[in-house]
DNA sequence: ACAACGCGTTAGTGACTGCTAACGTATTTT
DNA sequence: AAAATACGTTAGCAGTCACTAACGCGTTGT
């Protein structure tokens, strides 16, 4: 898969993505974190390499793996060029419509 | 595939997404704008209203394809909720150090 | 030094994705 | 009214994905 957006859409992915956003981890550390095998891991890991989303740095029989702030800059381009005016706009409208027609789960008013 | 987020960013989606802003659209209209098939449009459409984000309205031998503004809402959501404060710092960071080292691309400065 | 272990990566596979081809159905056209 | 046409959906398939199992290679313990 080429597409960066689409990569780092993957659910266990963005996840990492959010995990490494705090620092650098090892496969391992990052494995913890899900039900799925370190290989798993490792190789959506790779992948994100792949694309640019991240660095890797070997330390002894680790490596530490961190975000690549270039890519990430790409990855908020691709999103901010995605979410246009008009879907904004279609967001506004259905906030007004729910508080006309009365709100399906979190009523609108400040809790008593 | 069910996760909302994974749905929308496939890249004819994304696309599609962006076409139908818009305001509604045939499927016939809307594979005008791509290289592949009507069958392949159909069927994302049909993906896209399987996760919410589409919605369709029949009218004589055509169906009429638009956004769901919930669906849109909650796509927002979960896009609000992945793109925490770390990633941003991590961009803003990236832009300082881009023009410490020199701009890979586009200069800093304003045009003369 | 050699055995055992820990870490990360490749091999192999079932399931899924996105596509074209074939189809069903409704609407025009003659 | 029958034939042709336009629109959208299903059938079938090659390629890809995400995963577990098996592996290679450093490192650590004895």
């Amino acid at each position: 898969m080429l597409d960066l957006l689409e990569v780092a859409s993957e659910p266990t992915r963005r996840r990492l993505i959010q995990l490494l956003g705090s620092g650098e981890r090892t496969v391992t550390e990052l494995a913890a974190n899900f039900a799925v095998s370190r290989s798993a891991i490792s190789q959506h890991l790779l992948l994100l390499i792949d694309v640019g989303l991240l660095q890797a740095r070997k330390d002894g029989r680790s490596r530490y793996y961190s975000l690549d702030p270039a890519g990430i800059t790409k990855l908020k381009a691709l999103l901010d060029s995605f979410w246009n005016t008009e879907l904004d706009l279609l967001v506004a409208e259905a906030a007004e419509l729910a508080s006309f027609n009365g709100p399906p789960h979190q009523p609108p008013g400040e809790k008593p």
